[in-house]
DNA sequence: CGGTAACCTGGGAT
DNA sequence: AATCCCAGGTTAC
């Protein structure tokens, strides 16, 4: 009957009710979907300034390159998303300049909470120089990935959808994001995308097993659920307990964060760097394995990625790259996306063939 | 303790 | 059309 009222509140809270994606069996809490029509709210609305330009921040290369699923595209170089429980736009200005937007009632605390979120305090231009200087090819790529900054998400959220990205891709990932986002209190809508504040850690717990299965969770329903409840049985709070992480020692959150379900190097890598201040994390994926492969450790080329060799790359990211090193392997990873491949001139572009497409006759091993 | 086989799903390649 | 493979991995054996 916890689902119930769940989704009652749910029901109430919404104003529109776009297409039932995932339909769950008793609670239908419909995911951000594009619901054609969009108010012109936005035709009048404030822009205010704020101090960064396109170097200090480029939306298009920090928002829709893996580190949050949650933010949307909702005009030309505009991002739009919720931070707290501010829901926020953020475009370039045709100079490059940043400016945002605020679709709720104007808090003052929005703008903190903002550059917060932005990671404001940390000088792009001062930590780069650091990576081109140890780093040729690092320098090569600033040129073109200027603005590529890591977000401080809040670290809930950070580590549900980061949950809900292992042994996934994009497109899914973003479903269940959405889905899960659904379950918080509705704020409002712009250009055809609702937006929710992301359920608390109590709004999460109230769903099933079940219903994340049905939602298209798969075996990570069973993951979230654990999760949430281990979190539940924290002292003090799991959302408190996540935060108090922020003061530890990278090796320490890893650990922590690894004792939950559906937690493990890779994932916990991404909450610390995304959201915990550990800005020399390094999430090991296949993409930043082959970058490894390629620039850092050749003489690993062809083996595959255990956990060791992944403690491995990770190291030797830091050894070169240092206390921002999750910063460069930002860039680095920015650069492998075959969606942001095209800005980048062809001798910057990389591992062309990183699994050897098998060519014709496969009777012998090329070595 | 290091290595390996399942695991949900679905979109794209073969 | 039917399979296979892989996707920003983790768990259990």
């Amino acid at each position: 009957m916890n689902s119930l009222n769940l989704q009652v509140r749910i029901m109430m809270k919404r104003k529109r009710s776009p297409k039932p994606l995932p339909p769950p069996p008793s609670t239908p809490p419909t995911p951000q979907t594009q619901s054609r029509h969009s108010t012109n709210l936005s035709k009048s609305r404030l822009w205010i300034p704020l101090n960064l330009t396109r170097q200090d921040l480029s939306l298009p290369l920090t928002f829709p390159t893996g580190q949050t699923f949650r933010w949307k595209n909702t005009a030309p170089f505009q991002y739009t998303g919720v931070i707290g429980s501010h829901l926020v736009s953020l475009k370039h200005l045709q100079n490059g300049d940043v400016c945002y937007s605020l679709h709720s009632q104007s808090n003052h605390d929005a703008k903190t909470a903002l550059l917060d979120f932005l990671n404001a305090d940390v000088s792009l231009a001062d930590t780069w120089e650091v990576f081109s200087a140890n780093d040729e090819r690092f320098a090569g790529l600033a040129q073109h990935l200027g603005g590529a900054r890591v977000l401080r998400q809040d670290p809930f959220e950070c580590l549900i959808q980061f949950m809900c990205s292992s042994n996934n891709h994009i497109s899914r990932i973003t479903k269940m994001v959405d889905y899960v986002s659904s379950l918080g209190d509705y704020l409002g809508h712009v250009e055809g995308f609702d937006f929710h504040a992301f359920p608390t850690l109590h709004q999460l717990s109230l769903v099933s097993e079940q219903q994340l299965r049905d939602a298209g969770f798969g075996y990570r329903a069973k993951y979230i659920v654990g999760a949430v409840s281990a979190l539940q049985s924290k002292p003090g709070g799991g959302e408190e307990w996540l935060h108090s992480l922020r003061k530890l020692d990278l090796q320490d959150v890893i650990s922590e964060l690894s004792k939950l379900p559906g937690v493990g190097p890779k994932v916990a890598a991404c909450i610390a760097l995304y959201s915990l201040d550990q800005h020399h994390a390094i999430p090991v994926d296949v993409h930043v394995w082959r970058i490894a492969q390629k620039y850092l450790l050749p003489e690993l080329a062809g083996s595959k990625l255990t956990l060791k060799l992944c403690k491995r790359v990770a190291e030797a990211f830091v050894t070169k790259y240092g206390k921002y090193a999750g910063w460069a392997q930002a860039v680095l990873f920015i650069a492998e996306l075959p969606s942001q491949k095209a800005i980048l001139p062809e001798h910057l572009r990389t591992i062309k063939q990183a699994k050897p497409a098998k060519i014709e006759n496969s009777e012998e091993e090329s070595e």
